[in-house]
DNA sequence: GTCTATAGTAAGATAGAC
DNA sequence: GTCTATCTTACTATAGAC
């Protein structure tokens, strides 16, 4: 993918930051500082509703200042998205691997998904802010590094129905289920803070206890681990 | 709920449209044109995002009936989230209910869900965005409608569960499962549509597939149905 | 009730001093 | 590289003719 983030080399020669603490430090710093800003103001306002001035608020920096760095606001957004993006996949390629067994690979990726999640709420609903509308900024990234994703996964997926240690079920919407339920932690938390009486935010425990429930339904529906009990 | 819609009741008595069709009929034909226009749009931009001149435009009226009627963005926001939310509970009255098994009642209820997610695809966004910013605008529903709403169907599903119909897991978190794993099938059919590789738009096929794939996992899972065979 | 024209304001973006 | 001041546009909202 290319980003307006890519500019950052055009600038070679004429950083006279360079030489105090490294080759474009204070570019580092103030990137950082607005990029964790954006993220904060586009998770809670969406695209359209946010401002620069609110990012520049939140980064304490001038407004102008976002834009000699990032160029526009829409450019801004993408550089947030492509940073988002790029840790999307990753807890994958460690848990969905034929080596693991079906219950530890599913088990691994979902606590994994969830301490995303949880760790990185505002980043989740930026996410969804843009799937929400349409994902146009994130065509590329779904065509392309997500679908390949997906197609990789399900080779181990039919590697363990194969081998008998899940039941037959359709693994491209169990993905598309466990991202739901996952990612619906992050992205739905006012309503559960509602239902759980929560004032203050969700709790580890709610947490916890979503992601046992998360687990029961995908281990035990898919089969990778008996029920016990007889239900009916 | 009070919102400003509220105030039709004051124009009576000044409506000379009233002869030609029924007591406030333009008034009717119009709100609708709004409500269904700002629908499309509050869906795809986001409450930020909207305009009101975009609004005015799907519906084909100018910009100043939209004040006429509603007020204030803010108030045509609100009355569109109120007509939503009016539908959200409905489903879960005819099949969360004591009479009916668990099997039955959470497949029932999976599906009624699955239609309203899919008949209903942009009013599934507007309720999800206002969920990603924060809930502000309907902490009323979420803080007493739909927690009385659950904690009704609780009682059905502890019921269930002395009855040994079902597994003893969180019911209150199964709920935001089912929640989640439906409403994804509209708000974020953009990444479904790549992996499955539609390019326009999901088609029967998924929905039921994906419909199919959700109660495996809560059927199963929850123990309302054994699963066949032998898994591990 | 409907619509055009416009007031008033807020937002994205830039110029230019430092 | 940083920041203040400002340009320009686009938006919400309203006034007032019809």
């Amino acid at each position: 993918m290319t980003f307006p983030t890519d500019r950052i080399g055009d600038t070679s020669g004429r950083d006279p930051a360079a030489s105090s603490g490294g080759p474009g430090l204070p570019r580092r710093i103030s990137t950082g500082q607005i990029l964790r800003a954006a993220e904060t103001v586009f998770a809670s306002s969406g695209f359209g509703g946010a401002t620069m001035a609110a990012i520049a608020d939140a980064a304490s920096l001038p407004k102008a200042n976002l834009h000699y760095y990032f160029g526009s606001k829409e450019a801004l957004y993408r550089a947030v998205l492509e940073d988002i993006l790029s840790t999307w996949l990753a807890d994958a390629d460690v848990w969905i691997v034929a080596e693991r067994t079906a219950r530890e690979g599913l088990e691994g990726y979902i606590r994994a998904k969830m301490a995303w999640n949880r760790s990185r709420a505002e980043a989740s609903r930026i996410f969804a802010g843009e799937m929400l509308a349409g994902g146009a900024h994130i065509k590329h990234f779904l065509n392309v590094e997500l679908r390949a994703h997906v197609t990789r996964m399900e080779t181990v997926f039919a590697h363990w129905i194969a081998a008998g240690a899940m039941r037959p079920i359709s693994t491209q919407h169990l993905l598309f289920c466990i991202w739901a339920m996952t990612q619906s932690y992050a992205d739905f938390a006012p309503q559960m803070e509602s239902v759980l009486g929560r004032t203050d935010g969700l709790e580890a425990v709610d947490y916890a206890l979503g992601c046992e429930t998360i687990l029961s339904l995908v281990l035990g529906g898919s089969g990778a681990v008996a029920v016990a009990g007889t239900y009916r």
